[in-house]
RNA sequence: GGGCGGUUAGCUCAGAUGGUUAGAGCGCUGCGUUGACAUCGCAGAGGUCACUGGUUCGAAUCCAGUAUCGCCCA
C-alpha cells in the first residue's frame, strides 16, 4: 500500500482499475455496509429498486446506484445507522421470455418441456445470474448491505405475498371475475392496463351496410352504415349503437338489423358513449372484442360472442372463417362483403392500437376470467387502498421530489381502476388458491393437502401474480414482514425511495398502496413505505433517443466505468441533469469527470510532496490571526461550502452539490490557494501545510459520496499526515459540518480583490503579448486594499510571473511605458517594452464606455426613491460600493486618455 | 381531449426562496511544459435567457398568453 511515503509512491495519474476493487473489498470486509441497530438513533433506510434477476444493469441502474449511494454514504458519514437494502426481482414475463428464447435456440417450447421442468430451468438461470447483478453494483461502488440481499421468490417474500393475497381476498378486495382484459397472443397472458403501449397506426376505416329488418323479419331496402377499423370482428357483432340524440337514426331506432354474411338479426341500441361525429354515427357493437363495446353490451344486455381464440385465430363462432388468422380473416370478410354489396366504401384512417409493452404484439381485447384487486373498494369505513394512497401524499406524509410529479401521481391514482393481477405465466408467485373436486375454493398461506371442507383432492390455481404485486411489497416484505422482525421494527418506514419516473405507477404507486394497507397497524404516521420518493429522468443516447436493444444504442455502464473509472461515471451522470429531467449520455462528460478525478489525485500528490513525512494539526480558529490572508480566505470559503453542501443535500439537489464541490476544489483550492501558497512553502513557511491538509481532508470527505473510490484511496494516504483522531476509513469518517468558526468576510473581500488584480495583470500580459517567460514590472497604486495586496505581493509575483511593487494611490508612477488597468480603487500598471499608442487608446476607450454604462445603470437605480425604500440594505450598500469603485475606474481611465 | 415538462453560449447542461455586469464542461482562438497535474495551466471570443404582455423599485427566475419540441394519461 501507499501509506508510508505517499507523495513519492502515488503514480502521476489516477488509475481507477488499480484502486477500485481493492477499496471496495476493504469497505465490505470491514462490514461498513451493514448498519448497527441503535435504538437511540434514527436509522436511514433506502430500498433498492430490484433489477431483473436475469438481466444486466443498464445506465438507469447506474444512475440509481449513484443517487442512492450518495444519500446513503452522506447519512452513514453522519453516524446514522444506514441500511441500503438490495434485491433482485424475478421479473415474471421478462424472465420467462428470456428463458423461452433460450429454449427456442434448442428448438423446444416451454409447453414441450412442461411447467415443472421449465421452472427448474429458470431457477438455474437465476442462480447463475443473481451474483452477477450484485457484482455489477459493486463495480459502481454501491455500498449496499449484501448480507440482506433479497430475491422476490425467497421463501420470506413468498410468505409475504401469500399473506397479502389472503388478507385482501378475505376482505373482498381480491376477487375473480369475468372482465374485458388486454390479452397478448404472443405472451399468452393477460396484462394490466399499464403494460399496454398505444401506437399510432395508418389504417383503414371500412363502411359496411347493415340492412334494416322490417316487420316479419324481412330485410328492407334500407341500410344503416357502420364504420369500423376491424371488419373481421363483425362475426361477433351482437348489436349496433347510435347516440340517443342523433336525429339521423330517429327512423330506425328500435328496429333490428341483419348482420351481413352471418345472417343474424341484431338490435339497434341507443348509448351515450357513441360519438355522432365518428364515421356515420352508427357503430357495430362487438362485446367480445372491444372494451367500449363490452361496456355498451353490459348496459344493454347484449350477448357476448368471442370469435378469436387465445392464439389470435378465428374460432368456430366465425363460421366460414374459422381457423384463419386475424389478418387473413379480415381480407376474406372484406372480399365477401364487397361481393355481396355490403361494403359501402373505405377511407384512410389513423388510429392508435394497443400493443404489448414487452413484445409489441398487437393486443386482443378479450373477456376473460381473471383475478382482480379492487383498489377503490373500502375495506374499512373511509379506507380504500387508492384513497389512502392519495391522502398519504396530499396530506404530506409522503413527499414527492421533484414536487411536480405529485400531480402525475395523484391524477393516476384518482382515476385508477381495478388491477388485473393474474398472469397466465409459469414463472412467478403462483396464486395461493386451490380448487377441490366439489368446487370448494381454498385461499390460504400454507399449501393445503386436502380440501378442509370435503377432504377432496386439490388443484392449485394455475396463474401467477403480476410481478409488481410482489415488488410492491418490497419495503416491508424485504425487512421481514409478516414476521415481527427486528429489522422491520427498526428500519420501517424507510426514509427515501428513488426510481425512474417511468415506473411511478407500476412500482411507487403500488408500494404506497400495499405499504399503507399491510402496515396499517403502525398508524397513519408510520405505515407509509417511505417518507420521500425521488424520481429521476431517463438517460438517452447522444441524439436524445431512448436506449433500447433493438436500436442498438445501449451503453453498458460497466464499460463506461471501466473506461473512465466508476467515480467519473458517477460524477458524470449525477451532474448531467437535474433530478427528474432526462439527460443525454456523452463520452465528453465522462472524460471531463475523469479529468477532475485526476486533478484531485494530483492535488493530493502535491500536498503529500510538501508534507514529506510530517503529520500536522489542523488550523485552530483561535489562531486565526496568525494565518495569512489566503489561509483565512480558503478556510472561510470551505466553511461556506460546508453550509451549502448541507442544504443542497437536504434538498436532494445532488447534481448542484457535486458541481459546487468541484468548483471549490478546482477553482478556488487548486487554481488560487495552492498556487499562491507555493512561494511561502518554498521559503519554509509551514503554516499553509495545516491549511492544505485540513481543506483537502474536508474536500475529500464532502466529495466521498459522489466519488467514493478516489477519495478513499487518497484519504488513506492523507490520514497519516493529520494529527487528529480519525476513523480508519473515509466511508465512516464524519461528514464536515460548519461550526461557524471560519467565516471571514474581510478575508473574502480582500482575496476577491487580489484575484481580480491578478486577472487584470494576466489579461494585460496576454493582450500585450508579453513574452511568456518574461517577468515584467508591475506597479499597483492602491488605497482600500493596500494591506491585502502587500500581504499577497509575493504570491501575486509568483503566480502571475511579475516583479510587483505596491504603492500608495497618490504615489507617482515610475517613468517608462505602461499598460494600465483598474480593479476597484486599485490601479494596475504593467511595464511594457513598447506601447502601441493607438491600440492602447482604443482599448481604454472601450473600457471607459463599458464602465460609464455600468455607472449610469447603477446611478439610475440608486436614484430611484422606491428602490431605496424597498430594497434590502445590503443590496443598496453593495450597489453603492460598486458605484464608487466604478467611478474611480472611470476617473482613472479618463486620466489615461 | 386532459395534464406535465423543456426552450439559457457552437454542443451538453447548471442557475433553490426575484437583487449589482447570467455560469460550467466540451468545442473554438491565442499563449504556455514556472518540478502536483498536458487527463494540465493562463488569457480570450461567444448569450436581446424562444416570443408577447403583465406584476415588481428590480424578472432567465413570478403570472397570463403564443410558438415549438418532448413526455404522460385517456
Amino acid at each position: 500500500m501507499t501509506t508510508q511515503t505517499p507523495g513519492s509512491t502515488l503514480p502521476p495519474a489516477y488509475e481507477p482499475a488499480s484502486v477500485e476493487s481493492r477499496i471496495y473489498a476493504m469497505w465490505e470486509e470491514a462490514g461498513h455496509f451493514q448498519p448497527k441497530i441503535d435504538p437511540d438513533r434514527e436509522p436511514y433506510t433506502i430500498v433498492m429498486p430490484p433489477p431483473n434477476v436475469t438481466g444486466e444493469l443498464h445506465l438507469g441502474h447506474g444512475l440509481e446506484d449513484t443517487i442512492t449511494d450518495i444519500l446513503v454514504r452522506w447519512h452513514r458519514m453522519q453516524g446514522d445507522p444506514t441500511l441500503w437494502l438490495p434485491g433482485e426481482d424475478h421479473a415474471g414475463i421478462a424472465t420467462q421470455n428470456v428463458i423461452e428464447r433460450e429454449l427456442a435456440k434448442e428448438g423446444i417450447t416451454r409447453q414441450e418441456l412442461g411447467r415443472k421442468a421449465f421452472v427448474e430451468r429458470t431457477w438455474m438461470w437465476v442462480r447463475k445470474y443473481r451474483s452477477r447483478i450484485a457484482d455489477q453494483h459493486r463495480k459502481l461502488g454501491a455500498s449496499a448491505d449484501w448480507s440482506r440481499n433479497t430475491f422476490t421468490l425467497d421463501p420470506g417474500i413468498v410468505k409475504a405475498v401469500r399473506t397479502t393475497f389472503v388478507n385482501l381476498y378475505k376482505q373482498g378486495l381480491i376477487y375473480r371475475g369475468l372482465r374485458m382484459i388486454n390479452w397478448c397472443p404472443r405472451c399468452e397472458t393477460a396484462l394490466s392496463d399499464l403494460e399496454v403501449d398505444y401506437v399510432e397506426q395508418a389504417a383503414k376505416l371500412y363502411f359496411i351496410r347493415y340492412p334494416v329488418v322490417g316487420e316479419g323479419g324481412m330485410p328492407l331496402p334500407a341500410f344503416v352504415t357502420v364504420a369500423t377499423t376491424r371488419p373481421e370482428t363483425m362475426v361477433g357483432d351482437t348489436g349496433v349503437a347510435v347516440n340517443p340524440a342523433d336525429e339521423r337514426y330517429e327512423e330506425v331506432r328500435g328496429r333490428g338489423l341483419l348482420l351481413p354474411i352471418m345472417g343474424r338479426e341484431i338490435p339497434i341500441v341507443s348509448d351515450d358513449a357513441v360519438k355522432p361525429e365518428f364515421g356515420t354515427g352508427a357503430v357495430k357493437v362487438t362485446p367480445g372484442h372491444d372494451p367500449n363495446d363490452w361496456e355498451i353490451g353490459q348496459r344493454h344486455d347484449l350477448p357476448v360472442i368471442v370469435a378469436i381464440d387465445l392464439q389470435g385465430k378465428m374460432n368456430d363462432e366465425a363460421g366460414p372463417y374459422a381457423g384463419l388468422g386475424v389478418e387473413e380473416a379480415r381480407a376474406a370478410i372484406l372480399r365477401d362483403l364487397e361481393d355481396e354489396g355490403f361494403l359501402d366504401h373505405v377511407e384512410d384512417y389513423t388510429h392508435s392500437v394497443g400493443v404489448c409493452s414487452r413484445c409489441k404484439t398487437v393486443l386482443q381485447p378479450l373477456p376473460s376470467e381473471q383475478w382482480w384487486l379492487a383498489v377503490n373498494k373500502e375495506y374499512e369505513p373511509g379506507h380504500s387502498m387508492a384513497g389512502d394512497a392519495i391522502r398519504a401524499v396530499t396530506e404530506g406524509r409522503i413527499g414527492i421530489v421533484p414536487q411536480r410529479f405529485e400531480k402525475v401521481y395523484l391524477n393516476w391514482m384518482e382515476n385508477i381502476r381495478d388491477w388485473c393481477i393474474s398472469r397466465q405465466l409459469w414463472w412467478g408467485h403462483q396464486i395461493p388458491v386451490w380448487y377441490c373436486e366439489n368446487k370448494h375454493v381454498i385461499c390460504q398461506v400454507e399449501d393445503p393437502q386436502r380440501c378442509p371442507e370435503c377432504d377432496g383432492a386439490l388443484r392449485q390455481d394455475q396463474d401467477v401474480l403480476d410481478t409488481w404485486f410482489s415488488a410492491g411489497l418490497a419495503p416491508h416484505a424485504d425487512l421481514g414482514w409478516p414476521d415481527d422482525s427486528e429489522d422491520l421494527r427498526y428500519f420501517y418506514p424507510t426514509a427515501d425511495m428513488q426510481m425512474g419516473y417511468d415506473i411511478m405507477f407500476f412500482w411507487c404507486a403500488r408500494m404506497i398502496m400495499f405499504g399503507l394497507y399491510n402496515m396499517r397497524g403502525l398508524g397513519e404516521e408510520r405505515s407509509m413505505p417511505f417518507r420521500n420518493v425521488l424520481f429521476h429522468g431517463l438517460i438517452r443516447d447522444a441524439k436524445g433517443e431512448k436506449m433500447t436493444k433493438s436500436r442498438g444504442n445501449v451503453v453498458d455502464p460497466l464499460v463506461s466505468a471501466a473506461t473512465y473509472g466508476a467515480d467519473a461515471f458517477r460524477f458524470a451522470v449525477i451532474t448531467g441533469a437535474t433530478l427528474g429531467a432526462d439527460q443525454k449520455y456523452s463520452d465528453d462528460r465522462l472524460a471531463s469527470a475523469r479529468n477532475f478525478a485526476n486533478k484531485l489525485w494530483n492535488t493530493a500528490r502535491f500536498v503529500f510532496m510538501k508534507l514529506g513525512d510530517r503529520s500536522v494539526k489542523r488550523p485552530h480558529p483561535l489562531d486565526r490571526e496568525t494565518l495569512a490572508l489566503e489561509d483565512r480566505w480558503i478556510l472561510s470559503r470551505l466553511e461556506q461550502l460546508e453550509i451549502d453542501v448541507d442544504s443542497l443535500l437536504r434538498a436532494y439537489q445532488l447534481g448542484e452539490c457535486g458541481r459546487q464541490i468541484e468548483d471549490f476544489l478546482r477553482g478556488e483550492f487548486c487554481d488560487w490557494y495552492i498556487e499562491m501558497v507555493k512561494p511561502r512553502l518554498t521559503s519554509g513557511d509551514e503554516r499553509p501545510l495545516k491549511v492544505l491538509v485540513h481543506v483537502l481532508d474536508h474536500g475529500l470527505r464532502m466529495l466521498h459520496p459522489f466519488m467514493p473510490f478516489v477519495t478513499e484511496e487518497l484519504w488513506q494516504a492523507l490520514r497519516a499526515h493529520i494529527d487528529d483522531d480519525l476513523a480508519s476509513q473515509l466511508i465512516v469518517a464524519w461528514f464536515p459540518k460548519s461550526g461557524n468558526n471560519w467565516k471571514d468576510a474581510a478575508a473574502e473581500a480582500g482575496m476577491d480583490h487580489v484575484i481580480e488584480v491578478n486577472r487584470t495583470i494576466r489579461n494585460i500580459r496576454a493582450e500585450k503579448k508579453l513574452e511568456a517567460g518574461a517577468r515584467p514590472q508591475v506597479v499597483l497604486r492602491a488605497s482600500g486594499y493596500r494591506d491585502a495586496l502587500v500581504e499577497t505581493s509575493a504570491a501575486t509575483g509568483f503566480t502571475s510571473r511579475v516583479d510587483l511593487q505596491v504603492l500608495a494611490a497618490d504615489a507617482p508612477v515610475p517613468a517608462g511605458e505602461w499598460a494600465f488597468g483598474r480593479v476597484a480603487d486599485t490601479e494596475v500598471a504593467v511595464a511594457l517594452p513598447q506601447v502601441d499608442a493607438a491600440a492602447e487608446r482604443a482599448r481604454l476607450e472601450k473600457e471607459l464606455g463599458e464602465a460609464s454604462a455600468h455607472a449610469e445603470r447603477l446611478e439610475k437605480q440608486l436614484a430611484n426613491e422606491t428602490f431605496r425604500a424597498k430594497a434590502p440594505a445590503h443590496v443598496i450598500q453593495g450597489m453603492e460600493t460598486t458605484l464608487a469603485e466604478t467611478r474611480e475606474k472611470i476617473a482613472g481611465l479618463r486620466e489615461r486618455l
